[in-house]
DNA sequence: CAAGATTGACGATTCAATCTTT
DNA sequence: AAAGATTGAATCGTCAATCTTG
């Protein structure tokens, strides 16, 4: 029944709205501004590169980048039209699709990887302490767990038993 | 020259990321579905409801939210149509504009906003301890710091002399 | 010419169907 | 019927002009 948040709280709650609205700014924006990609593509090229045969099913791959399956497919869309992301039909469950990572798609990430991974150093990584970055991630897992059971209807959940990244 | 994230970090990194896409939509989903305003709507109101005569120049407006311009210029259009908001000549200087809050959205804001406070403790405040509340506070202001500089050609900054909120 | 603001075209995201396979 | 995936319409954001005033 308490409202609203003390001044200390709410100086610290603003801070922390600013970061979450400019990091990803400025993440996409090198992204975007070097090699022609959003920030939400570059994950997707980060999470086929990590899989076996560089290739996903779609629900796995919107499970593991916390996208819609919508989302996604428009999203494949236009990364296959640019080239770096191909469809293919899945054999063992032929509602399912496929996406695999072209070798361009391989080698522009292999461009972008160092670029995007120094700015996240700069940006983050780097500004803070060792301690400052560990509170954070588990700050992040805290909140992710109070948050993951509530939007178990809303977001993908992973099809089938295989290794999380 | 020292390139990727050792395991740790990039465990604490992807959590992070994890929490930044989903408590913004977690926040915005609640706005949408009671209130049918999305998250960036209802930080236009909220600042609009703390400035003087609930009114503010566009690019004031746009300062303080973090947005730009045209995407301002479009944000006030639809909640203008949605009747929240009002545009207003400003008499000090020819070129500018006022946004101003209609009561019908001083109304709107006096109902969600103790909803979405209220969402804000659930899934970050009361989650957390008062140190890593504070030392989140303390990261995002470490981060802002670094980040601003660099972004201040890409971002509006305040033009005239005003109270910072 | 620079600053404040708007506009229209384009791109990306969401939402509500739709289609196929299990 | 439920799961996997796609589609099209509508909404939201970005980008490059444009317009007006300082």
């Amino acid at each position: 029944m308490t409202v609203w948040l003390s001044e200390s709280q709410q100086k610290d709650w603003r801070a922390f709205v600013s970061m979450v609205n400019l990091l990803p700014y400025q993440f996409g924006r090198i992204l975007q501004d070097d090699f022609g990609i959003g920030l939400s593509d570059y994950e997707i090229l980060v999470r086929l590169s990590e899989s076996a045969d560089r290739s996903m099913r779609m629900s796995e791959l919107a499970a593991s980048t916390l996208s819609s399956r919508s989302r996604l497919s428009h999203q494949i869309d236009r990364l296959e039209k640019a080239g770096l992301v191909a469809r293919k039909a899945c054999m063992t469950d032929r509602r399912g699709s496929i996406a695999e990572m072209t070798e361009t798609g391989w080698q522009l990430l292999v461009k972008a990887a160092p670029i995007h991974v120094q700015s996240v150093r700069d940006h983050l990584v780097d500004v803070l302490t060792e301690d400052e970055l560990k509170t954070l991630g588990e700050i992040s897992n805290k909140v992710l767990e109070k948050l993951t059971p509530e939007l178990q209807d809303k977001i993908i959940t992973a099809p089938s038993s295989d290794l999380q990244s």
